[in-house]
RNA sequence: GGUCCCGUGGUGAAGUUGGAGUUCACGCCGCCCUGUCAAGGCGGAGGUCGCGGGUUCGAGUCCCGUCGGGACCGCCA
């Protein structure tokens, strides 16, 4: 090394010039990339000298506090796992684009400030200047602009579009996040499962670089009777079992009762730990089917010579214990587990404990797309006005098949709208979209939303589509969510560059953060003592 | 809004029935050595145990509160 440097450090940032060549036989290294060759008769310069950082930089910051890498998320940026991550975002990004260029869809962006709607998800708000106490709105999605595309004659729009929600953070939610949003004029809703597959078909490919199979459908009603899930992970089996008739003539009350009571088997071969579960396990498991809805959780422990070790064993007749073990096939050392409520509860309650107990981590599996279609127009019923809820939004076709019952049963009456799913994860949703005006009358008088009702609220919405608003439908799915599945990540944060903590403050700029009196005397602002505590 | 978990030198951890800021690894600083590449040897510095209060003769440890981080429920039409 030819040079007046005393020494380089970790993190310096040098500039070397020099001859490569193979390294000498017994040096060679093959566990680095350039562990062949070396450089020989270097000239060495100093560009930047840098004090230690707080972890080292590289896999074994994994371990250390998210916060502290947060705070120096440009060092975390630099390792390789975080480069990785946002190198296969970025080609996920490009084959996106790729695949709906290639399908003749056109790139439209659509505003950031718009009206507030406030169905919907919470929304962020941004002051007006020229009109104080007026306020825009940052787009939830672009839902609105995307169908009045629609009726604008783009015919086939698309955009990654950033969304924003001011919603409780999660694991698989930020603030802010991206979105391939979809949407197409004249078609079938298998004509916007095939666009939309088209481009997660590409982005899957360009990101692992294999071709995942043809994406399989599932309906709405299978995913929940089977997986309890609307998301069903289907990396997995321990499907639900239906066990209502099973206890028809039952004297034990609580199942006497239910409309629908459901089983879980939990077997002991794939999942020992957690089919020998003790009291405090039980009374876990417990604890979140309540926490899910549950009236109660009934724990039967599968002993030796099929004995039922439970605590309403005593209840279940010969009969009932016999055709319970017949119906669950069950093992010795096998827990069952069993819900009886209404049947979207029993659904619901098991589907989580089958993903608490036997779901893979994420980077584990294959990867198992899923169209989940057939959702319900309308899902519960408002405790407020009585009326039914939308499943999804208002403005989703019915079925063609149960539009004539869309006065008289309600409730059974099926959208044209559809979830993609991989891995248990919501990746999106679509629907066609209702364009004529009387359908969405009639949909609107379910909702208990009167003519009136529905100027007033969506008005400016509806109006255009007097004006000659052809058929359309579209889909919207979240590409962190895609990209972090296939980057085999549990949180979306490791595939954002700078994203928020789970309070929604960032550690490195500390937003948010108070503004300057002036700012808000500018903007007509005045702000409200901070609430008192007690 | 709620439930649960975590918080100890720069980083990660251990810390016993409550008994001196004790320990380990990495990093950092200095010296030595060196065909090394997450090197090796010797020495050294570095901590308000998140913060506040309480119990106690005595608190990292127990209790209450609070702040920060995380997982989840609600919420996300």
């Amino acid at each position: 090394m030819v040079s007046d440097v005393k020494d380089v450090r970790n993190e310096w940032v040098v500039q070397i010039t020099g001859k490569v060549q193979a390294r000498p036989e017994g040096t060679v290294n093959a566990n680095l990339p350039t562990g062949g060759i070396e450089m020989v008769e270097c000239q060495l310069t100093v560009l930047n000298a840098a004090e230690s950082p707080p972890f080292p930089i590289d896999a074994r910051a994994d371990d250390v506090d998210e916060g502290v890498r947060l705070k120096f998320r440009y060092l975390d940026i630099r390792r390789e796992r975080m480069q990785k991550n946002l190198r296969i975002r970025a080609k996920v990004n490009s084959a996106i684009r790729g695949a709906m260029e290639v399908q003749n869809f056109v790139e439209v962006e659509t505003p950031f400030l718009m009206p507030s709607t406030p169905e919907g998800a919470r929304e962020f708000l941004v002051p007006s200047r020229k009109e104080p106490g007026s306020f825009y709105a940052l787009p939830q999605s672009p839902q609105l602009w995307k169908q009045l595309l629609m009726v604008a004659g783009i015919d086939r729009y698309y955009q990654i579009a950033r969304c924003l929600r001011d919603e409780d953070l999660r694991a698989d939610r930020q603030y802010e996040f991206m979105q391939l949003d979809a949407e197409m004029s004249f078609v079938t809703k298998d004509d916007v499962l095939a666009a939309i597959s088209q481009a997660v078909v590409a982005a899957a490919e360009a990101a692992l670089g294999q071709t995942p199979p043809p994406i399989e459908q599932i309906t709405w009603h299978d995913a929940m009777n089977r997986f309890g899930s609307d998301k069903p992970d289907l990396r997995f089996g321990m499907e639900l079992i239906e066990l209502t008739d099973v206890f028809a003539a039952t004297e034990f009350k609580a199942f006497a009762t239910a409309k629908s009571i459901k089983g879980l088997r939990v077997d002991a071969a794939t999942y020992p730990e957690a089919a020998a579960s003790g009291r405090s396990k039980l009374d876990a498991f417990t604890d979140r089917a309540k926490q899910m809805g549950a009236k109660g959780l009934v724990w039967i422990k599968v002993g030796d010579d099929l004995a039922l070790d439970s605590p309403v064993a005593k209840f279940l007749s010969d009969t009932e214990r016999a055709a319970l073990l017949q119906q669950m096939q069950a093992k010795s050392g096998d827990l069952l587990l069993l819900v009886a409520d209404e049947w979207s509860t029993s659904c619901e309650v098991l589907g989580h404990l089958r993903n608490d107990i036997g779901r893979p981590p994420v980077h584990e599996g294959p990867y198992r797309y899923v169209w989940v279609i057939d959702f319900p127009l309308f899902v519960g019923i408002n405790a407020t006005t009585g009326k039914p809820q939308p499943g999804h939004h208002p403005f989703c076709q019915p079925h063609p098949d149960d539009i004539e019952r869309l006065e008289t049963d309600p409730m059974s009456v099926r959208a044209l709208a559809y979830d993609l799913v991989l891995n248990g994860w919501e990746l999106g949703s679509g629907s066609i979209r209702i364009h004529d005006p009387e359908m969405q009358r009639r949909v609107f008088r379910q909702l208990g939303i009167s003519d009136e009702d529905a100027d007033r609220r969506f008005g400016f919405f509806l109006q255009p589509f007097k004006y000659g608003a052809p058929p359309h439908g579209g889909f919207a799915f979240g590409t962190d969510r895609l990209v972090a599945i296939l980057a085999g990540e549990e949180n979306i944060r490791e595939v954002i560059a700078f994203p928020k903590t789970q309070s929604g403050s960032d550690p490195m700029t500390n937003a948010p953060t108070p503004v300057d009196p002036a700012q808000l005397n500018e903007l007509g602002i005045r702000l409200l003592p901070p609430p008192a505590k007690s």
